[in-house]
DNA sequence: GCCCAGGTATAAA
DNA sequence: TTTATACATGGG
């Protein structure tokens, strides 16, 4: 990976398999916006702006203590993704094309109770509205020292009744939002120890949430958690399996079926005829 | 108006 | 154990 530090940013030169757009469109994160063809959002309590220059990523004014403390970790760009893709390609032609179609994803390093969170609010819901809701849960309730809109610990929306979350729209969701900051506020979720249990255990603890099943607490092992062998079954997932891998489970992608998932999920949505 | 959305809780079969 | 229905809201 080359870095050209600015006296304004830092620029990645010419990085392989990261695109800006597969990553932040992908669906598994909804607080980056794309304004005038950058994309500015917030992670860790810290803002960034970053976009594309010819070839090239910059991260706009940030040092490069910054970007290797937060943002390098952040976007994944640690991780050898061009491998994870040679062995995903070979196990099936739709994954090869998947693949070939939006190489630059990365599986970021979201903050645990933040994907936990959004996605408790992405059940039965669709992805703009979604966005809404997360972006008014920020606006209202965001407790950053920075005065940034960063995502609302789970104390800070622990101490708040279901009326208290009417404004963020969430519907039948809040008491699931509720519950779910009560038991990590107080401890009875700890999502850093789930982090280290076998994936069926940590998502049965997950799965003690109101509003969290295994489709939600397999988005919180992947996206929160990091554990690229997470695979969520959403719809349009349901439709590929069935197609392409009929009687076969996830196991078959391995321990990097989360990454294959996201690979095949991208894909799917800007080709839903190949499901036809 | 109508259908549906990166599902889950609950009740009924 | 499997299958059906309600759920809040608003995008398209």
């Amino acid at each position: 990976m080359k870095i050209q530090v600015f006296e304004n940013g830092v620029k990645l030169l010419n990085p392989e398999n990261f695109s800006l757009e597969q990553t932040f469109e992908c669906g598994q994160c909804f607080k980056w916006q794309k304004q005038d063809g950058k994309y500015k959002g917030i992670a860790f309590n810290k803002e960034l702006v970053v976009y594309n220059s010819g070839n090239d990523i910059i991260f706009e004014n940030i040092s490069l203590n910054e970007f290797d403390s937060i943002w390098a970790d952040y976007f994944d760009l640690n991780t050898d993704y061009s491998r994870i893709i040679k062995h995903l390609s070979n196990i099936n032609p739709i994954l090869k094309q998947a693949t070939d179609e939006c190489p630059g994803i990365r599986i970021l390093r979201q903050d645990p109770w933040e994907a936990l969170c959004s996605f408790i609010i992405s059940q039965n819901n669709n992805i703009p509205r979604i966005k809404k809701i997360i972006n008014l849960l920020c606006q209202n309730f965001s407790d950053s020292p920075n005065n940034i809109k960063s995502f609302p610990s789970a104390d800070t929306i622990a101490k708040l009744s279901e009326q208290d979350l009417s404004p963020i729209r969430a519907g039948f969701r809040a008491k699931y939002i509720i519950d779910a900051a009560e038991k990590v506020s107080k401890g009875i979720i700890n999502l850093e120890s789930i982090a280290t249990m076998p994936i069926e255990e940590a998502k049965n603890n997950l799965m003690q949430i109101k509003g969290v099943g295994p489709k939600v607490a397999d988005c919180v092992m992947l996206y929160g958690l990091h554990n690229l062998s997470a695979f969520p079954i959403d719809v349009w997932m349901k439709k590929i399996m069935d197609k392409f891998f009929k009687g076969q489970n996830p196991s078959i992608f391995g321990p990097y079926a989360g990454v294959a998932q996201q690979y095949l999920y991208h894909y799917i949505r800007s080709h839903p005829e190949v499901l036809i």
